[in-house]
DNA sequence: AATGCTCTTGCGAATTATTTGCAATAAGAA
DNA sequence: TTCTTATTGCAAATAATTCGCAAGAGCATT
């Protein structure tokens, strides 16, 4: 059983470090469970993946942490449905999400149209986006 | 000074009242307020608003109230910076939001090619959409 | 207008999600 | 190893919203 990390949190740790942020065995846990998570965790989620690396993650350092992380960019903040944020690494080319909201499922999406199409009411309004939000709600088509 | 209500509060009113919701001071109070403001007034802001109508008015209420209005899609709830709900009358065909990420400014627009685009790709993801929400963050176009 | 059944209200306490103060601990440079 | 300073866990503090409950209205009926 080796301790080797694997590439991307190598990566991410080399990139924090670079901006003088210290890597903490909490900080590198979390990390970690971003990176082994291809959902979209809340806190909450990401506190017990991370405690399965180094127990004494504390809810409190996930916050912190967290927040150190979406400042940067490294991670993604969401808030699909007004109970408490969901965040993903940020290591994916850009999407959306479609929320099943039966299951609470996240899909996600890309279209460049929409991209291209929201630039574009931005500038007629005399404005530059530097951020949005595009969040479909669905039920899966049936055939009852 | 007369105490007519506008057409639309009484519209409302009789709506609500052909459903079986009772029409409350508080509630015309609150519906006011709703009818009154240009903006995307916060559960707080709606507290203030209906006081000067109705003095009685607490923020139980108007929470309450704004929740059975949502529920019947009277109101629209809108979660734009993730510091509380913004809430606005759906008396107007529907738009989606600018926010101007200086000033906090909300500015509505409208977009059918969006739109169908999002209809699109639920479409294809196997969805039928039931809500959606766009936002877009943006900055003054300036010539610094 | 008075009655009564039921819904609604105000109040304060309870929840939920997140942030913060503080003393103890650990990174990383020397 | 040592030292300086950032980071941590814990518990208490916030912020936004919801809930329990007894008192107080709606409104259909008389």
């Amino acid at each position: 059983m080796s301790d080797a990390e694997s590439p991307l949190i190598d990566d991410l740790e080399h990139e924090l470090r670079a901006e003088g942020v210290r890597i903490t065995r909490q900080r590198v846990a979390i990390l970690s469970a971003l990176a082994n998570s291809g959902d979209h965790p809340s806190a909450e989620e990401i506190l017990e993946r991370s405690r399965k690396q180094d127990s004494s993650v504390s809810l409190a350092t996930v916050y912190r942490t967290l927040s150190i992380l979406v400042d940067r960019g490294t991670v993604l903040r969401n808030e699909f449905d007004g109970t408490g944020a969901r965040f993903e690494l940020a290591n994916k080319p850009h999407h959306d999400h479609l929320i099943d909201v039966d299951t609470g499922d996240v899909i996600e999406f890309t279209s460049p149209r929409i991209e291209e199409l929201q630039a574009e009411i931005a500038r007629e309004l005399g404005y530059d986006i530097v951020d949005h939000r595009l969040e479909l709600y669905g039920k899966l088509r049936t055939r009852d």
